[in-house]
DNA sequence: CCAATACTATGACATAAGTCAGATTTTGGC
DNA sequence: GCCAAAATCTGACTTATGTCATAGTATTGG
């Protein structure tokens, strides 16, 4: 992006303070524009017909939120919420429909992150469909240690509720809570309160590509 | 597109006939073009850990396979394989790429469909998250009349295996026949060797909608 | 600081769905 | 048309996972 349209959406942007459990925006509604996440993570998740929220994506620093829906010019097919305190940036969408017009740079930039990302779901159809809960959780861990990282005393930076996690899964609240005291059980991952923390990383690779 | 720029793309295409179960690209290969589907359907599968296969997407008639690994430059995550005989054409990349750079609306429209088709993505992970196999049963065979229709006697036109059928539900081969019996005995549905038809619309929705 | 509320944990049980084995039917090549 | 190979179907059984109940444990707001 040249200078100016950096300035120009630099203006356009104003900025939002959202405590941890609040709502960005919901299923059905209509955006103006995107979010732009500076700091926290958010959960994007969809309601299922039964009742229960699957978390598809965790979103944090750098990462933007709706685009998808202002670009297909659709309704948010997901639900945004804060699982940390956040800060995020609102960009209206005229400023992004500008800049998509006039900077070709910009467009392949987000044509070539939309592919990824295309890539990164068919990937967790598979997992769903065809790995167990158990490989799932394991998994899990993983994705949340490389995304987020892990303290000084080896537990996951991104402190997650069980509900969450189960969210994340794909699977009941109990389920996740058996397979942590499980995998704890074998020595795998140790746990804190909610804080969880990986101890046997070949262990716990083994249960992902298990057959 | 200009008519230039569509008769450029179309000078470089080169038609090309598959039998039915040919492959047309396979997982990890490094694509330098992309297809249009001109006639018949593909299957676009990812092989998981355990040996089975998962179909992800069915394309037919005016789709591009290969598209997002052209665009993010990264080898193809899916194999392509033609599930009747087909017809497609195949665009070099450079075309591609020329098109994308020249043609701001051609982009557009690119960036359009794939933020679509993330969506869809989504709901595809939600679906087979959260619903039963025999949700996601009664599920497909209405995507199945949605996409492809059906003939003059209420047989989808769309003629897959139950092999087919059980990787598009990511269930067992031997679950998806039991189900398509049950149905059958319940009079949601009808078969003649391999033809599949809806016969009682609204109790099979009664399954998809089951909670 | 305590009560109310939400979250975590565990047991008992029901059920959905996978696996293995074998029978029957269909299909394609010669 | 015939035979081998592939696909479909059904039964018996096992196992994974969800559900319901209940108790213990943190958190939070007043």
């Amino acid at each position: 992006m040249s200078k100016e349209e950096l300035k120009r959406v630099s203006d356009s942007k104003t900025t939002k303070s959202l405590k941890k459990g609040e709502t960005i925006f919901g299923e059905g509604e209509k955006l103006n524009g995107v979010y732009c996440v500076r700091d926290g993570v958010s959960k994007l998740s969809k309601l299922s017909a039964n009742g229960k929220d699957q978390i598809v994506k965790l979103a944090s620093k750098g990462q933007i939120l709706g685009q998808r829906s202002v670009i297909a010019e659709e309704k948010v097919n997901l639900t945004a919420v804060a699982v940390s305190d956040m800060e995020v940036c609102f960009i209206p969408k005229d400023s992004i429909v500008e800049t998509l017009q006039t900077n070709p740079n910009f467009t392949m930039e987000v044509l070539r992150h939309m592919a990824h990302d295309l890539k990164e779901a068919d990937d967790v159809i598979v997992n769903m469909s065809q790995n167990s809960v158990k490989q799932r959780m394991a998994a899990a861990f993983f994705y949340l240690r490389n995304s987020y990282g892990e303290d000084k005393n080896g537990f996951l930076n991104l402190i997650l509720s069980r509900e969450d996690i189960s969210n994340i899964v794909g699977t009941a609240t109990e389920s996740a809570i058996r397979i942590i005291s499980e995998f704890k059980k074998k020595g795998l991952i140790k746990t804190l309160g909610k804080k969880i923390g990986i101890t046997d990383e070949k262990g716990l690779m083994g249960i992902v590509e298990e057959f």
